[in-house]
RNA sequence: GGCGCGGUAGCCAAGUGGUAAGGCAGAGGUCUGCAAAACCUUUAUUCACCGGUUCGAAUCCGGUCCGCGCCUCCA
């Protein structure tokens, strides 16, 4: 099967096919960089960057741009709070975003674009949307876009503009409008903004929210590109106004697929501040959670659906992880022996690859994905039980392995168990030498000694063994 | 009010017409000086509830209950 995703436009599972072959063009709706991003953010940037990753593994070349979104209204009212310029106010949410995608192990997009570096290509496509009737500059000197004027309007979202429950927000400025549910392209300068304001055709002031996707996308990826995602929250009115403008300004297809990442929550609540159930990624970490850890909980639940994030849920991705973990250095101490292969153990590796490849390509279901990975897991532990598996063919199942951890990000492969400090080590060593005159109790007693340092110690046929306890 | 999503074992989570993947946790066993890891067996006669269609339904249809999301700038 070809890869299929579900398409929000069609609301079908849909072939991926895209407009040039091997090639995926995706835009990806970024952050507001007026604080640190928190889990639920985290949630989207993860399920993208498995898109990307998927994309990739099914040969595809992706060019991905994430814009930042680095002048509105909360960038404005943080940047005054914190008495500190536009600029170097969210500078540091930048950099602490790009950190905490590192942590997350978060695959770079190709492009970046912020907000403050594209204004002269917003302005230019505002001018083009007023030359062809489709914004007009209301009495404030805002621009606005009319709705009336684009008559697909409301195709992504499905809504009805006559059964929007209108004017339950509008704002005192908004007289200025033809239509309550024009929306703003450039907002004239205000009190409010103080030193933020760029000049333009008619007068100061900054861009709209939405025109920033609209003219980044086309700037990196051209007027039609692949795919565009984003949580299920900005499909209205976010994406149905990048449409908008995009289709009126540029009279072709703006996207062919549009995919939307549900909402996560928290023990079953909707994360908020007031219910003490608001997490930045950094919280979590400052609980002793490590970004490998939280990126395997967020990968955990299909992205259509909600996903509910719970400290339990931490505690059963670090076991997960521990299975794996325990797995390679098994596979590791058994690719150090002499070959051995009497299963056929290629036959295996192949069907597991194929059974991980159909989970992605159904619509990115990694839960059947892995699965896959962990059905060869058990399979391999049991060839390697019965001493089936060794030297060359047990290395093979690790470069599988590798090759899946392209698209999963977490299994760590090459990374070596943390090496034991020497004193451990000869802790290890005097235990074995201890059972090894039978001295039982003191064998314990070295265990125990080294449990209370976070060593684990397990005996193999090799030999001890120790290993990091993790958390 | 409109639009939409979901309710599968103790927990997480696939499966969308052919007789319940996978992970965590639990129980028993093999292995071990003891453990750990690993493996084996076991844990939902059943998929919120009630009807209906069908040879056959967790999957389709109708209804009920419950949870959640969006409806103008929140991923």
């Amino acid at each position: 099967m070809p890869l299929h995703f579900h398409n929000t436009l069609s609301r079908k599972l849909e072939e991926f096919i895209p407009l040039e072959p091997g090639k995926a063009r995706l835009y990806t709706c970024g952050p507001t960089v007026y604080n640190f991003a928190h889990i639920g953010n985290f949630r989207a940037y993860i399920f993208e960057d498995l898109l990307r990753r998927t994309l990739a593994y099914c040969g595809f070349k992706v060019t991905q741009v994430m814009n930042l979104t680095d002048v509105d209204d909360k960038t404005i009212r943080g940047a005054r709070q914190a008495g500190l310029p536009l600029d170097q106010f969210t500078r540091q949410f930048k950099d602490a975003f790009f950190a905490d995608l590192k942590t997350l192990r978060i695959e770079p997009a190709e492009f970046y674009p912020a907000a403050t570096g594209c204004i002269p290509e917003m302005i230019r496509m505002i001018e083009v949307l007023i030359e062809k009737k489709h914004a007009y500059v209301g009495d404030d000197k805002s621009v606005y876009f009319s709705i009336a004027s684009f008559p697909r309007y409301g195709q992504l979202a499905r809504l009805n503009r006559d059964e929007m429950r209108v004017g339950v927000r509008i704002k005192h400025d908004e007289y200025a409008k033809e239509s309550v549910a024009d929306f703003a392209l450039w907002k004239a300068w205000d009190e409010a903004d103080g030193e933020v304001k760029w000049d333009s055709p008619w007068g100061p002031g900054r861009p709209g929210w939405h025109i920033e996707c609209s003219a980044m996308s086309m700037k990196h990826l051209g007027p039609t590109f692949d795919l565009h995602t984003g949580g299920v929250d900005n499909l209205f009115p976010h994406h149905e106004d990048e449409i908008a403008q995009s289709e009126a300004a540029n009279g072709v297809k703006f996207v062919n697929y549009w995919l939307h990442c549900a909402h996560l929550m928290v023990e079953g609540q909707k994360m908020s501040k007031s219910m003490g159930n608001f997490f930045t990624l950094r919280d979590v970490v400052a609980k002793g959670w490590t970004g490998r850890e939280i990126r395997w909980v967020l990968l955990g639940t299909h992205y259509r659906q909600q996903l509910d994030f719970s400290f339990q849920g931490c505690h059963n991705a670090r076991a997960a992880l521990q299975r794996v973990d325990d797995f390679k250095t098994r596979l590791q101490e058994a690719a150090a022996l002499p070959d051995a292969d009497t299963t056929g153990v290629a036959a295996r590796l192949t069907a597991a690859e194929a059974e991980f490849r159909a989970g992605l390509e159904d619509d990115i279901n990694l839960s059947a994905a892995l699965a896959a990975l962990f059905n060869l897991v058990r399979d391999v532990n049991r060839m390697l039980d019965a001493g089936e598996l060794a030297g060359k063919p047990a290395a093979a199942v690790a470069e599988l392995l590798r090759t899946l951890d392209t698209v999963l990000g977490v299994l760590d492969v090459d990374q070596a168990g943390a090496d034991a400090p020497a004193d451990i080590l000869a802790l290890a060593q005097e235990r074995q030498d201890a059972r090894k005159a039978k001295n039982f109790a003191r064998a314990d007693e070295i265990r125990k000694l080294l449990a209370a340092r976070g060593w684990i110690l397990e005996d193999t046929p090799q030999g001890p063994r120790v290993k990091r306890q993790a958390g």
